[in-house]
DNA sequence: ATTATCTATAGATCTATAGATAATGC
DNA sequence: ATTATCTATAGATCTATAGATAATGC
């Protein structure tokens, strides 16, 4: 069948690393995710992302248009299937939301440590807010409207008032996004155990008030409002 | 005094924007700042930096050897405030570590917020793990050094192992870091309002069990009170 | 004939230095 | 004399295209 030595098309030229198996194009997306992480996307050159996928430069563009597109492409590839399974946790009526919050946040952590790379600092690449990117943005903000209304169905999401609830879900969403950044710089944990630890914060966050409700509340702030009440 | 058009050397050619009083270097770095914030570090040129700081490309290089160490500076003089009062806090052994720590978290998310521009995506970046930034590394370790011992002191904390303290502290930390990156994406609420919603969600994550361990709750500002009932 | 690669390179940067210049200060 | 700026530019990239080449497929 596949008999991986003969392929169509001139040969490559650099014949030191190991074919990897791989299609072209996947070694190019492994490349780009390895080198973005490692030394940002900004800082990465079209020719370092192809000599890594073990070709040369000008042959990257045989199959993406340029380093935007790999990018692209990656994100969008991070953040499908996280939406994919908040819709259907969304869609588990019977389940307690926070079981299910739970849930969501637990694999997004590890979805995103166990990654082959750790892709998530890209998210938040000055870059992603060219119009290159309006369909990983779209997915994305689907993904924290999920969480949204999911944390709208949980027992002390339902209390709060309508803003409240937003500023909640934008540091429950913001824990998860910004934790797998710094996850390099906790203790040494098992994947497993850090998405764990983290869901159980976002429910802590998202937790009513563990003494009482309100959020902002402090007093502070816009005193009165908050309200919130909830009860005792 | 100062007399502001009377000023040593060759006079600059771009006479367009006003002169803002600032002397060049805070000039320049006011500019890198934005720009860093804006379009990203590694995209940022030189003179785009000198540009917006109203002079030519060289000129800059009278003021710093080049961009890292506009980098670096910018880092430093973000992390060192905040450092300073960690350390005050630390030493404040008659108020309770929860108070403490809250008032840590809201500081530092303020001063992220407030900030001119948005520093805190330059955390992250890959070119920080560079020899030239490894004053500010260790600031930063500094100051997580401050929020593990701040979260010893609690209830709470005092109650968990040693690891468990670890990755809860990491978790506190990257939420504080986190979510000033993202700060953006939540609703539009005062920066004071945002600062202490994170607050307390910091302090939540802080907290015991999710069941009993309360927190730093409402109190506020200041007024003594805000003390975390202990037991149950 | 088709395909996947290669080599070569034009054009567009960007950085960092050299050396000139236009102010004030003495 | 000192200073802060300027202009000019060498050298080093980096991107994206043009066109050649070495396989397989028919």
């Amino acid at each position: 069948m596949s008999d991986s030595g003969r392929r169509v098309g001139r040969p490559r030229a650099d014949r030191q690393r190991p074919p990897s198996g791989l299609p072209p194009r996947e070694e190019l997306l492994g490349a780009a995710a390895a080198l973005f992480a490692e030394r940002g996307y900004a800082a990465t050159t079209t020719r370092a992302v192809a000599e890594r996928a073990g070709m040369r430069q000008a042959t990257m563009y045989h199959y993406f248009g340029g380093k935007e597109e790999l990018l692209a492409e990656l994100l969008e590839s991070t953040v499908t299937p996280s939406l994919e399974l908040a819709r259907r946790l969304l869609a588990e009526d019977d389940r307690p939301a926070e079981r299910r919050l739970w849930e969501l946040c637990r694999s997004d952590v590890l979805l995103l440590c166990e990654g082959p790379y750790n892709l998530g600092a890209l998210y938040l690449l000055p870059e992603v807010r060219g119009e290159r990117f309006a369909v990983f943005r779209r997915v994305r903000a689907e993904l924290k409207e999920c969480y949204r209304r999911l944390l709208a169905r949980t027992a002390a999401g339902s209390a709060l008032p309508a803003d409240g609830l937003e500023l909640r879900n934008a540091l429950l969403f913001g824990l998860i996004e910004g934790v797998i950044l710094i996850r390099d710089s906790g203790p040494p944990v098992p994947a497993e155990v850090f998405a764990e630890a983290t869901a159980e914060a976002a429910l802590r966050i998202a937790g009513g008030g563990i003494a009482h409700g309100r959020i902002a509340d402090g007093g502070i702030a816009d005193g009165g409002g908050a309200v919130a009440g909830a009860d005792a």
